[in-house]
DNA sequence: TGGTTTTATTGACCCTGGTCAATGGCTGTC
DNA sequence: GACAGCCATTGACCAGGGTCAATAAAACCA
């Protein structure tokens, strides 16, 4: 047993492992997981949990709380790379180099559990399993960039938004909260650097969608109530690989 | 020694292994991975190589050509996902999933390397190295999507074009090719696709490069000469991350 | 609690780049 | 070598969304 656990710190009854590195594990094997992560203190909304450029370590599953992750443009503005909620892996995206390609700064007071490299690597190769869910999940950002790179290329203000709304919506809802009421970690201004757009084209999209009634005014900018979740579908134009995300159709067919 | 080896066509042998999956595998751990790679006939243009839905049971690596990937919106158009150059993987991005989640094509004729899944999963467990090496790639792969990901929300259309032209010329560049005078495989409207661009501003963006003397006038739309790298540097307006893949920079630093 | 700062909304205006249309240049084919 | 089809370029026009500015509403804090 890990000199670190406290209760209900252990992948082993830890509500998110179905949807984590601990997937697929034998309790035994998970035991062995648990011996190398290391839980600390949280994480105040504001603190950064790495920086670009900082030695690269480790990797972190979050446990609670939300994350944004982003890159630093020549001119000295953020681009921000993602958001991150209970159960998913950051740090991924440095893998192979010696730092930190991206710094993680916390949007709400969070926990996380970090999973030094090396031993990481180590267990990797003892338990195929792991080393294959590593990938598993590297495979699925990859992916999620792709049809993020869509949105950026293809799609209208009010395609973005709806898009991401219905994005964080499936993440909630898997994460066994509320699909239809959530409340945004991040600002208005988080959102349009994530999806490319002025903050006031966020804010008038936001107005637009609370007029057409698709989502409720709750009296709080930060408060989301999805009132009519089939037509902020039709309004997102998702593509294929984003139905299959969020479990709209089962798996994809040949063109 | 493989059935399906040719001369030239061993990782022993191949010039492109210091960027390919290979890099830091000893002599007899290549013979390895030799013995799972199969190397079948060319790919001539426009064939498939793999197509979204079809069973995903191999990656590929790059021999000879060039393989654009896509995906297809809703609306039945492509997404450009990325053009591969020889060393470069294929197929990442399906990791994890049953079926190929883009198709992938052959901008002219290209020489592939398969390696099948099953048979690379084994020798990974074995072969700690490659294990590391395929989550290496990956990790580049996501710094690359995020990359573009800056581009397609920052970026300018001249910032876009420059940022590409540097691209192509670095990877050239580092297979031992010209940095300054190479061959564009794809169309205007492959390129423009790709950049989140419509062609006619392709088009335009390249008029301006030529009148303003950063490229030469060739004759061909197809061929390029970078006249004035330093300008084009300049233009680009590139991010600490683009800088450090084109080698401008040793490593990034704190900020 | 009042004052300061950050965040969000709304309006007016403008610019980059998209759309539509016409033309010219290649490539390939019979 | 003439025709078809695709690819690239250029011009004219237009619109989605960016920018700037003013205000309102929250959040923060001493």
């Amino acid at each position: 047993m890990n000199q670190h656990m406290r209760h209900n710190t252990a992948c082993k009854t830890c509500s998110l492992s179905p949807l984590c590195l601990p997937v697929s594990l034998s309790f035994s094997e998970m035991d062995r997981l648990d011996d190398i992560i290391e839980r600390g203190r949280p994480i105040e909304k504001g603190q950064y949990l790495f920086r670009q450029g900082d030695p690269m370590e480790s990797v972190f599953a979050i446990r609670t709380g939300t994350i944004k992750s982003f890159a630093l443009t020549r001119a000295g503005e953020e681009q921000i790379t993602g958001f991150h909620l209970p159960s998913e892996i950051l740090g991924l995206s440095s893998f192979g180099t010696q730092h930190h390609q991206v710094s993680a700064r916390a949007l709400e007071t969070t926990n996380v559990c970090e999973i030094p490299l090396e031993h990481l690597e180590r267990l990797s190769s003892q338990l195929p399993e792991l080393g294959r869910q590593v990938m598993r999940v590297m495979g699925r950002e990859i992916r999620e960039d792709q049809q993020m790179m869509l949105l950026l290329s293809k799609k209208s203000a009010e395609e973005r938004l709806a898009s991401f709304l219905l994005s964080l919506a499936q993440r909630f809802k898997r994460r066994g909260y509320s699909e239809h009421n959530f409340r945004l970690t991040m600002s208005r201004s988080d959102m349009a650097n994530y999806l490319g757009l002025a903050v006031e084209t966020v804010s008038r999209v936001f107005t637009r969608l609370q007029k057409s009634g698709i989502i409720a005014d709750t009296g709080s900018a930060r408060e989301v109530h999805i009132a009519d979740q089939k037509r902020l579908c039709d309004m997102a134009s998702l593509s294929e690989g984003e139905r299959v995300e969020l479990g709209l159709i089962e798996t994809t067919t040949t063109h």
